[in-house]
DNA sequence: CGACGACGTTGCGCTGGCGCAAACGCGCGC
DNA sequence: GCGCGCGTTTGCGCCAGCGCAACGTCGTCG
């Protein structure tokens, strides 16, 4: 699993926030300081607390951000799709990671040392605008949850979430989108804030609308995403 | 009000976590690219979506960040106090401004713009650095805000907001801890996520138990912090 | 291939806290 | 000094959503 494997091209890294603005010499450059690793389903990639010794990007597969609390509660802070960045603000907190992240499919990610990206921003300071540009954005989508969580009822929030992850993580199959990584109803409650009960209760009455199709576990399929519209519009 | 007035000392910078690391010379330069000015209570700083065009830190007073969703609720997001920055990642985000500001005291403050901030960056790559892990710091807060809203119950949520403010603005005064600036129920319902008439409710029944001490309006005395502690702890 | 375990569904009762509404008190302006 | 208005207090009824508990279903491992 340590095993390095080969190296995807540096114009791939065009393609992130992180990166933009950068030539192609600093890019190769970027690419080199990291290592590519594959990473098993259900493996644990960091522990919440830990100090924050590493950066990650990953290429492929899907990984699963979550938080406890001091009361021992879970929450699931986000989940990562390819492409994405994760881990990477931890450096620069004093409580080291935030979360646990746990690899929730098989996947590949490239991997920086603290060390290695620290030393990147200082010879490319644009890396440190993008980063600061995309916390900003990160504080921002943080700040709306907030709002959300405090004023939207479960229902509304809940389908907020669902349209997220379909944003995100979506597939369209003909008509549907499907979203198809594991994702239970647990995770979606620790998403809104709720109880897995009352996630099961609104999937089920959804179901009966034909707004989504639940298989059992592994698949969530959306099948009128302007009905889920709708519900997060919905006045109380 | 647009008369500039007197500049402080530029080792009063030295304080601030954006400033660290900063020599002698650097803090002349970050003092001397802003402007000072004066605040009248009630006055509006900045509006919610407005371009980001401003960095604020406020030198004496109180201001205010609040935030109207889409469906037109409001959420207190912030208060600022003295030797605080505020509207410092606006000019990295699209959205410009996240929030309102608005003076709920008299006060003074020191204004850079953008365009003088990203300069002082450029010169001083320390401050973006400082500037990120101010972020990173103020992401963990919400973080474990968002978990707080989604768990907590509206009574822990309240007391600890109300300890959140002691920390920050509260003056011990013989025993008891004084909140003197204005601050309405709604403002606490608005930081917590409920009704100003739970809030309401709910401070009573603190007063009957001796916890706090609510003048009308424009002060808040809390007799027993201890106490305040335990209701954040108290299992459910 | 049978049993176990994890995940999901559903019913039921209870209650925290919201919405509505009325009354009150303090401070401000006239 | 008087009245008006904002902020607050308090009562009451109601319901969304939680806790508990029992049951169903699918996948997995021995």
């Amino acid at each position: 699993m340590l095993r390095t494997l080969p190296k995807p091209d540096a114009t791939m890294l065009r393609r992130l926030a992180m990166f933009q603005g950068l030539d192609e010499a600093a890019l190769r450059d970027v690419l080199g300081a990291g290592q590519v690793r594959a990473l098993a389903e259900g493996s644990t990639i960091f522990i919440q607390g830990d100090p924050g010794t590493t950066c990650h990007l990953l290429l492929s597969g899907r990984v699963k951000i979550q938080q406890t609390g001091a009361d021992g509660r879970q929450s699931v802070i986000r989940f990562i799709g390819p492409e994405e960045m994760y881990g990477t603000l931890a450096m620069f907190l004093k409580g080291g990671y935030p979360g646990d992240a746990v690899a929730v499919t098989d996947g590949v990610e490239i991997v920086w040392s603290a060390q290695a990206m620290r030393a990147l921003m200082h010879r490319h300071p644009q890396i440190a605008q993008n980063a600061l540009a995309m916390l900003g954005d990160r504080l921002q989508d943080l700040q709306s949850r907030v709002g959300e969580l405090s004023t939207q009822r479960v229902e509304s929030r809940l389908a907020h979430a669902i349209l997220r992850l379909v944003e995100q993580a979506g597939r369209p199959r003909d008509g549907r989108v499907v979203i198809d990584f594991p994702l239970t109803r647990r995770d979606l409650a620790e998403m809104t804030g709720t109880t897995l009960h009352t996630v099961s209760r609104t999937l089920s009455a959804w179901e009966g609308r034909g707004i989504v199709e639940g298989g059992h576990r592994r698949k969530l399929v959306v099948l009128d995403v302007p009905a889920l519209k709708a519900v997060v519009e919905e006045e109380r």
